[in-house]
DNA sequence: CTGAAAGCGCTAACAC
DNA sequence: GTGTTAGCGCTTTCAG
């Protein structure tokens, strides 16, 4: 059984370190250095171990790896959805922002480990940290856990959230300047000659919320009176949109621009409105918030807030990388523009 | 150092089954038990136990589980780029099937591990999967590598590929039919009275060629004579493809059809004949490939032969899994259906 | 420079 | 029912 000699590899594909040791006449410890490119082994041998592991396919095991360095080499990506399971599919925000930091991540030799999370059970973020997958998360979107978040934020450091800053968060925070987002697009209305403008949004999660606030800045900047009305709750699918879009017009409440939460809805309201007969911009104006790719697209294509998502998945795996590191990391808030296009 | 008794958690985060083990006065074999749900452990027990670690937030260490029982209850996701390390950010249709293969995944209570892989390096895959990250593999295009996924076919088994079927392929293949989704555009168009149709795109992977060789078969079924200046070969980015149209445009070939390798080339070829002054569809008619999201808010709406993405990830996770099992999985290949928009 | 040995944290025979 | 024990495959002191 334990023929000293080149052995053949046994069965292909469940080689191990001692394998490789026992075919080229050394200690396992000698091939662990060799492997990990240690200058302790002299230059000539740790080539030849290192070709010996390749004709043979052998590849070190990382399970074993990780428990030995308590280290993965692995960022969790996290998104958490608060009901909606099937958000993701649908949500052209997530997958942009998934794409960018998985190229981050990658360009850093690490992998990512995506996890799709119902954050109704508590708990949730602890489990993550704790089964110890990745060495350092990153959340996106804060949806109603800030008091998670910050919970954990104290003895776990390896974490960046994208979302917005409330007041006494003490995790690290990566997002835009969502409500001077909210006002840039009520005073982009404005300035077009509009009165009666609809929010249209959840206002739950912080990043809603404070686009909000910033609508409710812009309105009173221009002097309008605030109408309550004007407010329409939708969740962020296109379809719940569309169905509030369809309840407003049936109230019969008069107005002249929409400014939604996010593209995704400012779309759905989009072709909601041209469908029962409104003209964009000529009778309703639409505003977006995002600049997903869609939006450019559309017809007419749609005026936004545009978040510079590339810059922000940059910023975030450079802020994690810094705190795995052991710095500290300050949290950012990027400036968002304007982009003025013929939906407004 | 060893308080017997309820002593604290030690330092939060560093937790281990030892530990609650001492909490609760048990063996460690007890709370691995208890905390598998093992029948054997008395309920009463059991559940003492999972609430101590609960309240404490211990959490079993997903390395050592991993490395004990063989298996990471992880699905890794591999995006196959032969060059353009790019492409995953501005490629829609990657984005649209990780979403669903994600959230397939992940119902199942697997995660997701995320792999960008360059494929020139070769080895890749042997490197993936020897370093036993995941219980299962799903590969999102053959790319080149239909010698590399062959060579590893015969002794790894649980691995699903994306593609076009290659005669002696001997992995699982879940693909669409390309060759009749090529064949479909090119006798719409021709029903259309369109007589010069460009194909734009590579035709190195094997979807690419069969889509090719669809073109070709209608070309041929309409009694047209195939006219190898109408092949224009463009990457797989929207930046290949306005530069391939313009060149196309500049060297003065007429031609009154593009059918684009995908929705993205095509979307790119709209935009670039608009600009430089062509009517879509009455100058120049367009039919894509894939129906993502874009493809219907284009100006005019795409017209495109569709894959079933959703359907394709829940086949591709589905036979995942059956594999994963020991069974063994057939390869499947779906219909594809002309979606009939303005574009054509 | 190289090897022996300890141990990362867990699960599952195998005793009792 | 429960505990003892032997690894899973690796890295790294610590000796030589």
């Amino acid at each position: 059984m334990d023929s000293p000699d080149l052995a053949l590899a046994p069965e292909r594909g469940r080689l191990k370190m001692a394998d490789i040791a026992r075919m080229a006449g050394v200690s396992i410890s000698t091939v662990s250095r060799a492997l990990a490119g240690n200058p302790l082994i002299p230059k000539t041998l740790r080539d030849q171990i290192v070709e010996i592991a390749q004709t043979h396919g052998y590849v070190v095991n990382q399970s074993a790896r990780s428990l030995r360095l308590r280290k993965t080499d692995t960022i969790g990506v996290i998104i958490p959805l608060a009901h909606e399971a099937g958000q993701m599919i649908s949500d052209p925000f997530f997958l942009e922002m998934v794409g960018r930091l998985a190229d981050e991540i990658t360009r850093r030799d690490y992998l990512v480990l995506l996890n799709k999370v119902i954050t109704n059970e508590p708990g949730w973020l602890d489990r993550i940290i704790q089964s110890h997958r990745a060495d350092g998360l990153l959340i996106i979107g804060q949806s109603t856990q800030h008091e998670a978040l910050n919970a954990v934020a104290a003895s776990y450091r390896p974490m960046v959230v994208w979302g917005a800053p409330i007041p006494g968060h003490r995790y690290c925070l990566v997002g835009s300047d969502n409500r001077e987002g909210g006002r840039l697009a009520v005073s982009h209305l404005v300035a077009r000659g509009r009165r009666r403008i609809v929010f249209l949004g959840e206002i739950d999660a912080p990043e809603a919320t404070q686009r909000y606030e910033g609508y409710r800045k812009g309105v009173e900047e221009a002097g309008i009176a605030f109408d309550p009305a004007l407010v329409i709750p939708s969740h962020y699918t296109r379809e719940d949109a569309q169905r509030a879009v369809e309840g407003l017009l049936a109230s019969g409440v008069a107005f002249d621009a929409v400014f939604a939460f996010s593209d995704v809805l400012a779309l759905a309201a989009l072709t909601t409105l041209q469908r029962s007969g409104k003209r964009v911009p000529s009778d309703v104006a639409v505003v977006g918030f995002d600049d997903i790719l869609l939006a450019q697209h559309s017809t007419p294509p749609l005026t936004t807030i545009r978040q510079d998502l590339e810059a922000g998945a940059r910023i975030m795996v450079d802020l994690l990388f810094r705190r795995m590191a052991g710095d500290s990391s300050p949290s950012t808030i990027s400036p968002v523009n304007l982009v003025a296009r013929e939906s407004a």
